[in-house]
RNA sequence: GGGCGCGUAGCUCAGCGGGAGAGCACUACGUUGACAUCGUAGGGGUCACUGGUUCAAUCCCAGUCGUGCCCA
């Protein structure tokens, strides 16, 4: 084996090795009707547009950790890789780049591109297909450097034939459900995108900005006025109304009058809401239906004009005066200040704390526009998706997300599905002369339907909008299995075991997922919602381009490899709590990584392979035991960590079984052993070396598949064995009995050479000299276990000699194991004062701990109400410290004695 | 305003009713052909605070303070 492990040069061939060999493919990729017991998972998309972040990490790492689990537990693993085609994100980048060539779409507001290369819809698409083959998904690459065991041969597109199918056929059953409408409402509009978003795209941000004072002049009056109090005065444009509350005494006497609407001279009437709050602002409030939802919601109820002020770009139309019209509302709301300034209409100005809707992804304040669009009545689907996690069909992992899934479930608002751009599936509607809807699966049945209603065939117009890209994310984990055909594959797969995903998309795409899959499968898309942390930096903030705090996976695994990446995102992956990540933590593993490297150098350069027909439960040597034995419990740790989604809990227990039993222990424990003459000894533990590795190498693999694949291939040189580990089982302990007794034995010697060390490091004893190891008056198992294990003392406590005898000074090092004394005489060189210190120390804290026990065991309603194994645990660790004191005690004697 | 978390070693975090743990950082010393990306040993904590429940509280409950996120 090479003499350090270079990630670099390793990972990309192993990667292409394990693909190509068809390791990530499920049976069903392969045509094999197989009945093994399944496990599929669907990849939460990414977008078309994206490249890996640490977030994209974290998921996919804990995905690939399932998906290796399971296949080595010998399941059918289907992952079901693919993206989403990113209506909004994808339309803006390409849009970008051709208006790098003076390209331009013709569509929007066209007033500022006259004399511009326009292009039309169908030629736009075709370059956005372009872009998608040639820049479009560099994420998947970007996962396989990751590691992950996606099956590739699967890869599945929302704007795929087959998936635009189920988006179709899903669109024209729920209109003829009747849960998709169209209605002319109030949407948030994206002045930049043009374009409806949803609500969950708009981000609330907290805003200092003022309240502007109007008098609005009251119609017939030139000394009467009535004042309203606004955070937005360029809306006045708008107005409809003035609303005062009901039961206000103050404005009683103007309900019912009207006012003559400053700059604009609408006459507009004063009315009596409850939404007017009496103590907000000055208690009236002016009503603007067409450009904010409360006013809506008002303007329905009294039946107001909805006067809609501004374009699909946020300029004031032609609805305004003159000189007004074209203006951006920013401007707008200047000119409207000043001018009722000049007039003497404003009041004052007042600062005042709101918060601003913004678009998350253009930046731009979002816009309350009057639209034509179309809904999904959410409230309909949202039942049966409620019911399925209340009556535990699918659990949510950790469980408190449900809280959050039921809150957003049971206040769900229609889902307004049309967007104005052209990327993403046309919406499936054609529309008559007349404007009567055809709503059909293909034009051809659209263009049919026409023919029956109007008795001739009549050309139809296709709806210009498409669908958000979530509706048809909405279909994906059924979707990319076939959906509306009832495959084999759909019922083999459906429900998925599993979903991992972060918190932040339960609205956007679990919760559409439940209902869709519920609605149209008629079952839960998966048992099981795992909802992982958020990776932030070291400080504990959020990641973001703009701090410039991003960690780049790329750049890590460029740097430390993937698995250091992956190892640090599984053993951090607590649940419920954030990831902060330090590169120091990343640097760690790595280091865990060479050490495990390292271990199979030294496993290699012993020889340590397995005979064929090995098995543990041969062993003799109560070292190999006892390795066995904490192999076994670790396995089973970590597996039952994987089951509940505990990979931290799984990570660590490896890790600490690897270094800290394995390396630290077993591996030196090992040395002495191979130097000996016992034939049988060497071989035994050669063999058992071998095998606990390659257990180590298997239940690391789902964490660290490279360094562990490569390591397996190097033995398999060796060997002779072909068979790579991915695709190998994991480890099976079901012939293997647990060695408590040889499990005692060790940790005792274990313990001894720590006591040992330990005193020769507080008493400063060179690390080159070797003492010698007395004992007298011993328990007689004491005896057995010395003369068993006196090699392994001597090497690993630099021990010259072990003799049973007292020892003839009082300069001399005494150590208390369990309830034996041991001497290592130190003539010349012990401080005999310093060594009483040590003692006296000792014993101190023993009778602290006794006088504690003590306490508790003399407390009549301890004794009375403590479970009985408590209490005789108590009284047991009382008998062994009161051992330990006399001891302590007589050893402290010696020192004085003499 | 409503909801959900979190305050445990210098830092990042596990643990969550009966003996305070890990990794990193720190200090000292380094030997034996796997490993200095290492080894051995060590220091370091009123488990935020105040009450309550309990034989027993870091852990359960209530409140306070601090802090983060989600929703309005």
């Amino acid at each position: 084996m090479e003499k350090f492990y270079d990630p670099k040069k390793v990972e990309p061939r192993l990667y292409e090795e394990w693909e190509n060999s068809g390791a990530f493919s499920s049976d069903d990729t392969f045509g094999d009707q197989t009945t093994r017991e399944k496990f599929s998972i669907v990849i939460p998309p990414p977008n078309v547009t994206g490249s890996l972040h640490i977030g994209h990490a974290l998921n996919n790492t804990l995905q690939d950790i399932l998906a290796r689990y399971y296949r080595m537990k010998g399941c059918d693993v289907l992952w079901q890789p693919g993206m989403d085609h990113a209506g909004i994100a994808t339309q803006m980048v390409v849009e970008r780049q051709l208006a790098e060539e003076n390209i331009f779409l013709a569509r929007g507001n066209q007033q500022s591109m006259e004399n511009k290369c326009l292009l039309g819809r169908d030629q736009f698409l075709k370059k956005v297909w372009e872009w998608k083959a040639k820049s479009g998904g560099t994420i998947l690459n970007q996962l396989r450097r990751l590691g992950a065991s996606c099956d590739w041969k699967r890869e599945r597109f929302t704007m795929d034939e087959g998936l635009s199918q189920a988006v179709r056929s899903v669109f024209v059953s729920l209109y003829r459900e009747g849960i998709i409408y169209r209605d002319k409402r109030l949407v948030n509009w994206d002045p930049k995108f043009h374009t409806a978003i949803s609500d969950l795209e708009v981000e609330q941000r907290e805003t200092k900005g003022n309240l502007w004072y109007f008098r609005y002049p009251l119609e017939g009056s030139t000394s009467q006025f009535i004042t309203v109090a606004t955070t937005r005065p360029e809306t006045m444009l708008g107005d409809t109304a003035v609303a005062v509350h009901p039961d206000d005494k103050r404005f009683e006497k103007f309900i019912g009058k009207s006012i003559r609407l400053p700059i604009v001279g609408r006459i507009i009437p004063i009315i009596a809401d409850e939404y007017s709050d009496p103590e907000k602002g000055s208690g009236a409030v002016k009503i603007t239906p067409a450009h904010d939802f409360n006013d809506f919601e008002v303007g329905k109820r009294h039946n107001l004009e909805m006067v809609s002020i501004f374009d699909e770009s946020g300029n004031v139309n032609h609805e305004a005066p003159n000189n007004f019209q074209g203006m951006d509302r920013f401007d707008a709301r200047k000119k409207i200040i000043d001018s009722m300034d000049e007039l003497g209409f404003l009041v004052k100005v007042e600062e005042n704390y709101m918060t601003i809707p913004y678009g998350d992804r253009s930046g731009v304040v979002i816009e309350p526009r009057l639209t034509d669009q179309w809904f999904v009545n959410a409230k309909v689907l949202a039942q049966p998706a409620i019911e399925a996690v209340k009556s535990g069909k699918t659990k949510f992992v950790p469980k408190h997300w449900e809280n959050t899934y039921f809150d957003w479930m049971k206040n769900i608002q229609p889902w307004c599905i049309s967007r104005q751009i052209w990327w993403g599936h046309r919406i499936p509607v054609w529309y008559g002369p007349d404007g009567i809807a055809f709503v059909a699966e293909t034009e051809r049945e659209a263009l049919e339907d026409a023919k029956k209603h109007y008795g001739v065939s009549t050309p139809l117009i296709q709806d210009d909008d498409v669908l958000d890209t979530w509706f048809s994310s909405a279909l994906w984990s059924f979707s990319t299995l076939g959906w509306p055909q009832m495959t084999s594959t759909l019922s083999k797969y459906y429900p998925t075991n599993v979903l991992v995903t972060g918190f932040d998309i339960i609205f956007f795409w679990v919760a559409r997922m439940m209902m869709m899959g519920l609605h149209f499968c008629k079952d839960i898309p998966f048992n099981t919602v795992y909802i992982h942390a958020l990776v932030r930096d070291a400080q504990g903030q959020k990641m973001s381009k703009s701090k410039g705090n991003v960690l780049d996976p790329l750049e890590i695994i460029e740097r430390y490899g993937a698995d250091s990446l992956r190892f640090t995102l599984a053993a951090m992956a607590a649940q419920g709590r954030d990831i902060k990540l330090a590169p120091a933590r990343i640097e760690g593993y790595r280091n865990f990584i060479t050490k495990l490297w390292n271990a199979a150098r030294y496993a290699d350069m012993n020889k340590c392979y397995i005979p064929l027909d090995f098995s543990p439960s041969e062993c003799k040597l109560i070292l190999n035991k006892w390795i066995v034995t904490k192999l076994r419990e670790t396995e089973q740790l970590v597996s039952n960590a994987i089951l509940e989604y505990r990979f931290n809990d799984a990570a660590n227990a490896i890790y600490a079984f690897t270094w800290h039993k394995y390396c630290d222990w077993y591996l030196e424990f090992s040395k002495s052993i191979l130097n000996s003459k016992d034939e049988d000894a060497v071989n035994e533990v050669r063999t058992v070396t071998g095998w606990v590795l390659e257990r180590i190498l298997k239940i690391l693999h789902p964490f660290i598949p490279f360094v562990t694949e490569e390591i397996w291939q190097n033995r398999n040189e060796v060997s002779g064995q072909k068979s790579a580990l991915i695709t190998s089982s994991w480890p099976d302990f079901k012939e293997v009995e647990p060695e408590l007794a040889a499990c005692n034995e060790i940790d005792w010697v274990i313990t001894l050479i720590s006591q040992i060390r330990a005193v020769r490091a507080e008493m400063n004893i060179p690390a080159r000299a070797k003492l010698s190891l007395l004992f007298k008056n011993v328990q007689e198992n004491t005896r057995a276990l010395i003369n068993r294990h006196a090699e392994l003392l001597k090497q690993l406590a630099r021990i010259k000699d072990i003799r049973e005898e007292q020892p003839s000074s009082k300069e001399t090092l005494q150590i208390v194991v369990d309830h034996d004394t041991f001497f290592l005489p130190l003539e010349g060189v012990i401080n005999i004062a310093q060594e009483k210190t040590r003692i006296l120390r000792d014993i101190d804290k023993v009778n602290k701990e006794i006088s504690k026990l003590q306490n508790k065991l003399s407390n009549k309603k301890f004794l009375t109400k403590a479970p009985t194994d408590v209490i005789d645990e108590n009284r047991e660790r009382l008998a062994e410290e009161v051992v330990a004191k006399n001891l302590l005690e007589n050893a402290f004697k010696r020192l004085t004695g003499f």
